[in-house]
DNA sequence: AAGACGAAAGTGGTTGA
DNA sequence: TCAACAACTTTCGTCTT
């Protein structure tokens, strides 16, 4: 099939020669292009033409050409926050096949439809058009969170099957996104507050824990229950807390937890008051609103929190 | 002066009739 | 749909370092 551009994917270990036929210096026409190096080289006089090219070989060893293909360095990686996954082949304007030649006008006309079609179903299609927007707001989201590359993919696939479902029409696409990503952060393990995705969007808190509970009902997905160890790393980030400590407070959570001390509390609180405790006992004193502001909730809330856990667990704070 | 503490009143969400 | 309820927040005065 001649009618497509060219496959991003295709491998031309030949590229730089299509640009270069003959050594500017001694107008040899041997040249030898060393991709290993990136470079391309006249065999005569030995001048190095160019340099720093793109290598769009295989990346590792491949045994077969399917393999060769399937690792080619050569085209953007695909992804699920791309409305077509990325992978779409597009019929461009020129009235020409891949090889430059002119099209019958009964072909042209063919092209013409199909062309019309593919442009029709990639972005008119409503659903399609739905995960355009959707996926452009997925990305500013994401990156004000600061959310890695791997969850916002993981919302993504969520919202890709919240659209199969028909769980998104009529609905805000906006508030749709946000829970999605809540619901893949908690997903995750690295979950956001609430508050936090509100706080990027004009949604209100209530209807986006609305739209969570509606998407993860739905879909049916078994969310693991948000524990209190699960924030220990980012608040220890963000606090600058000794990696030591941060396990030392993952542990007394534990030991919260099988106390059953951890019961209906809010796991930012217990893990914002497990740091406090134990950034004393290591001597990485933090205050009480250092922290609270860290994980969003009050001082009274850690202070709370805290001492309940210093008097059920017989702890010994140092001040 | 900043931080820690605790009491009291207020808020938003869940539960069960 | 409503009231009861537990957890959390806000506010504020007091104590400690």
């Amino acid at each position: 099939m001649v009618l497509l551009s060219p496959d991003r994917n295709e491998y031309n270990d030949t590229h730089s020669l299509e640009y270069v036929k003959s050594c500017p210096e001694c107008g040899s026409m041997e040249l030898i292009n060393d991709a290993t190096r990136g470079e391309t080289v006249c065999a005569t006089c030995g001048l190095v033409i160019t340099e720093k090219e793109i290598d769009r070989g295989p990346e590792w060893r491949a045994f077969n050409t399917e393999e060769k293909d399937k690792r080619a360095r050569t085209g953007a990686p695909t992804s699920y926050t791309i409305h077509d996954k990325g992978l779409s082949t597009i019929i461009d304007w020129h009235d020409k096949d891949s090889y430059g030649r002119k099209i019958s006008p009964k072909r042209r006309a063919q092209i013409y439809r199909l062309r019309k079609w593919q442009i029709r179903t990639r972005v008119h299609s409503s659903s399609a058009r739905n995960l355009v927007i959707a996926m452009s707001e997925l990305d500013r989201l994401s990156s004000q969170l600061g959310i890695p590359r791997g969850v916002k993919e993981s919302a993504a696939v969520i919202y890709r099957r919240a659209i199969e479902q028909k769980i998104i029409r009529g609905r805000s696409i906006e508030a749709m996104v946000a829970a999605t990503i809540y619901a893949a952060c908690r997903l995750r393990k690295v979950p956001r507050t609430l508050d936090e995705i509100c706080q990027y969007t004009r949604v209100k808190r209530k209807e986006l824990g609305r739209s969570y509970r509606l998407i993860i009902g739905r879909l049916g997905v078994r969310m693991p229950v948000a524990s209190p160890t699960d924030y220990l790393s980012r608040f220890g980030e963000e606090l600058n807390i000794s990696s030591r400590t941060q396990q030392r407070a993952a542990e007394l959570i534990e030991l919260a937890k099988e106390k059953g001390l951890t019961a209906g509390k809010d796991p930012t609180g217990l893990a914002a008051a497990a740091i406090y405790i134990v950034a004393i006992q290591e001597g990485e004193r933090r205050t009480q609103r250092e922290i609270a502001k860290i994980a969003h909730v009050t001082e009274v809330t850690v202070r709370n929190r805290y001492k309940e856990l210093v008097k059920k667990l017989h702890l010994r704070v140092d001040v």
